[in-house]
DNA sequence: TTCGATT
């Protein structure tokens, strides 16, 4: 019935058919300009470029799958690393997408290679040990090798044999120790890795993105969005911290949330757990439009100036439920001095990555209300965060929401500890 | 691993 169309065939793929990924082509390459290309290793059932999800941008690569799990196997061995296409300076990729097989437990990573070391000399390496599907160097942007590389096996018991037989075992010409084969990083500690890395570089740490960031397609979204928006504010004068700021709040309009700090987190206090995409609830933040644009208004109220008001931390009180976006980063300057907010505000927060600084200290809280102070404590001689610190509010609501919302928030492999601060006398017996 | 900053 369905077996021919007037336009061609409708191709049928077979069911061991491999999805390939194919890498370094040049972004002016449609998918009519390569499948000729491809074609020559057998029948395409599906050639797709990718396009950025927003910006509809050429991505330089494409997805493929071949009707015969034979003819990717042809093409991968003859293409893969071996013809570089106009434009580019690096070689054509061609292996299974990461979707295939997954893989993980059967893929090594290797250090301490020689830089000179080809992907040849590799797969002579850690071919007596099993069939090699996928070498790769890790190169830098000219080329040069980085001095390691993924092998991937067949089987877990030929990646295991390697380890054992390999690691350590030889020191390579020009590398500073001994070999290093082990289990190449999971999905999970590989997009954990890369949003540490890009929180360090952003000075900015969104929790709905850490708290996901070992959750898979939804964080690759959200770290896309950002990137492409960082590119975005490198060409235009943007402030990339806007740039975050709106990704951010995309994400959060995108979980339907509305303006206020509102909904009970979670049930249970104490340690909470970490929420699974699907199944638990998704912290209820607000969107803290104001935090980093800095307000061109200062607090004041009807035209008079709010210093004319003395609260005890000099800052100007907003209501715990305004929808008012106020400037906190502005506040907080404003009463440096005054750390602390009145009891019932400030909140002791343990447990903190190491690279957290007072920035995104705040950065984690601010969806909460008005953060009056943010402070990472750092050991003086070191200068190393010690991993806790103290956020406080200028109303005991918002404290109280980010305690619902961020205790036992996880972070990496700890989880957060947040609570009330102690007071400076609770501990003395009389 | 746990509670306010070099004045």
């Amino acid at each position: 019935m369905n077996g021919l169309a007037a336009g061609g065939p409708i191709a049928m793929k077979d069911h061991d058919a491999i999805k390939l990924f194919v890498g370094q082509i040049p972004r002016n390459l449609e998918e009519g300009d390569l499948k000729p290309l491809f074609e020559e290793f057998g029948k395409i059932y599906e050639l797709t470029v990718l396009k950025d999800r927003f910006t509809g941008m050429h991505k330089g690569c494409a997805f493929l799958t071949y009707c015969a799990r034979d003819s990717a196997l042809k093409a991968q061995s003859a293409l893969h690393e071996q013809k570089t296409l106009p434009g580019m300076n690096r070689p054509i990729q061609v292996k299974p997408a990461d979707s295939e097989g997954r893989g993980e437990d059967r893929k090594l990573f290797v250090g301490m290679l020689g830089k000179q070391q080809s992907e040849d000399d590799v797969r002579r390496l850690f071919e007596p040990f099993g069939q090699i599907e996928e070498c790769t160097i890790l190169r830098g942007p000219d080329g040069a090798s980085k001095g390691c590389a993924f092998v991937k096996y067949g089987s877990h018991a030929e990646a295991q044999a390697a380890i054992s037989s390999l690691h350590g075992s030889q020191t390579m010409p020009g590398a500073s120790s001994s070999l290093v084969v082990k289990f190449a990083d999971t999905d999970k500690e590989r997009t954990l890795r890369r949003m540490h890395q890009m929180a360090g570089q952003l000075g900015i740490f969104n929790p709905m993105t850490i708290q996901f960031g070992a959750y898979g397609a939804y964080t690759q979204a959200i770290m896309q969005q950002q990137a492409a928006l960082m590119a975005a504010a490198q060409g235009t004068c943007l402030n990339p911290m806007a740039a975050i700021a709106a990704a951010q709040m995309q994400q959060m309009a995108a979980f339907n949330v509305s303006g206020l700090v509102a909904a009970p987190m979670t049930p249970s206090s104490g340690t909470s757990t970490p929420p699974g995409i699907s199944t638990a609830p998704v912290p209820s933040i607000a969107t803290p439009i104001g935090v980093n644009g800095f307000s061109p208004l200062p607090p004041q109220t009807n035209g008079q100036p709010a210093s004319e008001t003395i609260y005890t931390n000099g800052i100007h009180p907003y209501p715990a439920q305004s929808p008012t976006v106020a400037d906190p980063l502005q506040q907080a300057y404003a009463g440096m001095q005054h750390y602390a907010g009145p009891e019932g505000c400030n909140l002791f927060i343990y447990h903190l990555p190491q690279e957290f600084g007072d920035a995104e200290l705040m950065q984690m809280f601010l969806p909460f209300g008005n953060v009056i102070s943010a402070k990472v404590f750092v050991d003086r001689a070191t200068n190393q965060s010690k991993c806790f610190g103290f956020v406080s509010f200028d109303n005991p609501t918002s404290a109280q929401a980010a305690i619902q919302a961020m205790n036992g928030f996880q972070i990496g492999m700890k989880r957060l500890k947040v609570q009330l601060k102690r007071p400076k006398d609770a501990n003395r017996p009389y």
